[in-house]
DNA sequence: GTAGGGTTAG
């Protein structure tokens, strides 16, 4: 490394030192601005030298990056502006390691070939080693020291960017321009404003980055105003407000704008036609597409995406097919056209058959398995991606980890985690969010809350998710601790927030904690109760065991009650043992829902609890009848770097023998330590005496047993089930987390148990 | 031959 920068620096010198004084790399006259200043004498270059370098321009501005070298190749003699222009050509084109070893053979590199290779630095996003050659230059001129603060504003650096700009000492334009668009970029909208009226000689490029500011900010009267001062209006200007009107949803005024522009160029158009898009109107996006004198591939692309948004796949295809030249995003959009139209295998077919993938296209295609609900395919991919060497992008991660945290891979989430942090994304919203989110769903409480305390920035989101997650969990306290740290930050909490204090409260049984936070929410926060707060307020009522209270709130609430309140009143009764209102509750949910299996199960375990074996018969009589398929319980445990699954009285698992035998023992050792079990909690076509039989072999128990045979001592296990636990589970559970000595996380499809010494933390109330 | 503003995809 250190000799790579003497050798800079030595050929820096020799450089020096091998120009004649005139040259602008000698310190005694250095060269204010860019322009040649006007007393110095032009360069003596020979005519037929410069004819030569106009060549390899003019090839290199049209991506001929082969007919521009073998021009130079031929060349009877370089100057360092062939050099520089073979530099500068390879960078547009994007060939960033032919650029850097062109740049090491530069025999006299003078200050526009440094000023070229920083900048190709910059486009390569390897600010380092810009700013490592930025350091080593003794000479700098204008140009170098605002090719460096744009660097910094486009990474968001803007601290930097501003250290540079006070150190440059001769600022032009430019200059100040880059310093106004380091503030604008990075959201400090009003130091740039501070700036912006503290001089009144901007350029109309300032103008317009200031105006593109605030269309961003989605400010359009701001943005108008400025537009009606500016001295000088161009067609960026009108392009800027066009499309800021545009993507805001008020086609009117765009139009209207659009007709009084003085020109209109390939930008003027292709914003009008995603404009059009955007606000659903495709047929007049179409019209204007048509009616475009010229069209670029981002034109293309924005009426591609448009039938794209609105799932017209057909019509998508049908230009695609056509379009002169696509490129990377054209291909994408296919791919998130076709994976959200639920089109999995044609979104994969155009991704096999592109022939350069960006992150993108990689995140795409994720998300198509990922929401399609092909989990594996989807962890497949990413995995895939990390080896094609694609770098990961915040929307690929933020993807996979949602995946992992649908099918609860915890240790697949951990090795995303991983790679997250090596990706140095840092912990910004967007994914410590999902990150955070992936930890509660796969069940590690205490890491979820690890990395919730490591974002560095909090939205509304990631409280939510933290309260919530507690709440499943069954950490009432927790839940309400951490929404008392919410409200000494400056985030509001909003309706969403409620739902989940509300069902913490409910899951941690404090019930007139609950009470409170629903009668004062209004008043202290400003949230109004929807259905989903009602939904909580009556499963809280009702496992307290309130059922009066929570039919007489049903009453007065300003909704029809729904399947889901029923259902939690359906619940409630069968904790408490109420068949009458369970009855009642049940025969208004299967009004509603009549394919709703889990109601049926719920009543008939009510039934069954309180003995009435008749109507436990009727009821699967009806299912029969009303062709009711119970869904199928799974339960699922990863160990071992993989997924195991297992069903009722699971055959198919290749350590069945062993699991079984185990089992058996277990049962023998947890009968000793009192358990009996609940036979007649099973709703199952099978005769009395099998029951005990079918019951022990519960998919969940089935996991458990090899969770314990295979997850070494110590380590939690953590099974999922597709359904809720059944009663004799849960109780089995408990005695085997006893007996074991394991700590034993199960989550059902409606909350977390965390079983420990033969208790659970749903407290027996779930 | 080098540095600044506006359009598409996720």
């Amino acid at each position: 490394m250190f000799s790579r920068c003497n050798g800079f620096t030595r050929r820096f010198h020799a450089a020096v030192a091998a120009s004649d004084p005139r040259s602008p790399l000698n310190p005694t006259k250095r060269h204010r601005t860019t322009k040649r200043s006007k007393n110095a004498p032009p360069p003596a270059s020979d005519p037929e030298v410069v004819r030569w370098n106009k060549a390899i321009t003019a090839h290199m501005r049209h991506g001929r990056m082969a007919a521009a070298a073998a021009i130079f190749r031929r060349m009877p003699r370089h100057t360092t502006v062939s050099w520089n222009a073979m530099l500068s050509g390879y960078l547009s084109n994007g060939c960033f390691s032919l650029a850097l070893r062109l740049f090491d053979a530069i025999p006299n590199p003078d200050l526009v070939s440094f000023n070229t290779m920083i900048h190709g630095h910059v486009l390569n996003r390897d600010l380092a080693s810009a700013r490592r050659l930025f350091d080593q230059m003794p000479v700098k001129d204008t140009v170098t020291w605002n090719t460096m603060i744009s660097a910094y504003a486009q990474s968001g650096l803007v601290e930097e960017a501003r250290e540079i700009f006070d150190r440059t000492p001769h600022k032009n334009a430019i200059s100040w321009n880059g310093i106004l668009a380091a503030y604008v970029q990075n959201g400090r909208l009003e130091v740039a404003r501070l700036l912006f009226d503290s001089n009144s000689d901007w350029e109309t490029v300032s103008w317009n980055a200031m105006i593109a500011g605030y269309v961003q900010r989605r400010r359009l009267a701001e943005a108008q105003e400025l537009f009606d001062r500016m001295p000088e209006r161009d067609i960026v200007s009108w392009n800027t407000l066009i499309s800021g009107f545009a993507q805001n949803g008020d086609m009117s005024v765009a139009t209207r704008l659009f007709d009084e522009s003085p020109s209109r160029d390939v930008f003027t158009w292709t914003a009008m036609v995603s404009g059009y898009a955007q606000n659903g109107m495709l047929e007049d996006a179409r019209r204007v597409f048509d009616e475009m004198p010229e069209r670029n591939s981002v034109s293309w692309n924005a009426m591609i995406a448009a039938y794209v948004q609105c799932q017209k796949m057909d019509q998508a295809k049908e230009l695609f097919d056509v379009m002169p030249c696509r490129n990377v995003n054209s291909w994408n959009s296919m791919i998130t056209g076709y994976a959200q139209a639920g089109m999995v295998e044609q979104a994969r077919r155009i991704f096999d058959t592109m022939s350069q993938r960006d992150s993108v296209s990689w995140a795409a295609m994720i998300a198509g398995y990922s929401q399609g609900g092909s989990s594996e395919e989807a962890l497949q991919l990413f995995i895939e991606m990390g080896r094609y060497g694609e770098r990961t992008n915040r929307s690929s991660f933020t993807c996979v980890l949602s995946t992992c945290a649908d099918i609860s891979m915890l240790e697949c989430g951990k090795q995303v985690h991983g790679r997250l942090v090596k990706a140095g994304y840092g912990m910004g919203c967007f994914v410590g969010n999902a990150l955070l989110a992936m930890y509660c769903k796969c069940g590690s409480i205490d890491e979820a809350y690890e990395a919730f305390e490591e974002m560095t920035e909090k939205d509304a989101v990631s409280w939510n998710t933290m309260i919530a997650g507690y709440a499943r969990h069954g950490y009432g306290k927790e839940a309400l601790k951490v929404f008392n740290l919410m409200r000494m930050t400056d985030t509001r909490p909003d309706d969403v927030t409620m739902v989940g204090v509300l069902s913490a409260c409910s899951h941690a049984g404090l019930v007139d904690k609950g009470i409170n936070y629903f009668y004062t929410m209004h008043k202290d926060f400003g949230v109004t109760a929807k259905a989903e707060h009602y939904t909580c307020m009556i499963d809280l009522l009702g496992r307290a065991g309130q059922l009066d209270d929570a039919q007489a709130l049903m009453k007065d609430m300003p909704f029809e009650p729904d399947a889901i309140m029923w259902g939690a009143l359906l619940g409630a009764s069968r904790i408490h043992r109420n068949t009458e209102l369970g009855e009642k509750a049940a025969e208004r949910i299967f009004e509603m829902e009549p394919d709703n299996a889990g109601m049926y199960v719920l009543l008939s375990n009510l039934y069954a609890t309180s003995g009435k074996w008749g109507n436990v018969n009727k009821l699967r009589v009806m299912m029969r009848e009303r062709g009711v398929k119970k869904v199928p319980g799974f339960s699922w445990i990863e160990a071992n770097n993989k997924v195991h699954t297992f069903s009722v009285g699971d055959m198919l698992h290749p350590e069945k023998d062993k699991i079984y035998a185990f089992l058996e023992e277990l049962d023998m050792k947890m009968k000793k330590e009192g358990y009996v079990s609940a036979t007649e909690m099973v709703l199952h076509d099978v005769e009395e005496e099998e029951k005990e039989h079918m019951l022990k072999y519960h998919s969940e128990k089935l996991a458990v047993a090899f969770g314990i045979l295979n997850v070494p001592s110590g380590r939690p296990i953590r099974v999922i089930k597709n359904l809720r636990v059944c009663e004799d589970c849960h109780n089995a559970v408990k005695f085997i987390s006893m007996i074991e000595n394991r700590f034993i996380i199960l989550r059902d499809s409606n909350r977390f148990h965390h079983f420990h010494g033969g208790s659970c933390s749903c407290g027996d109330y779930w």
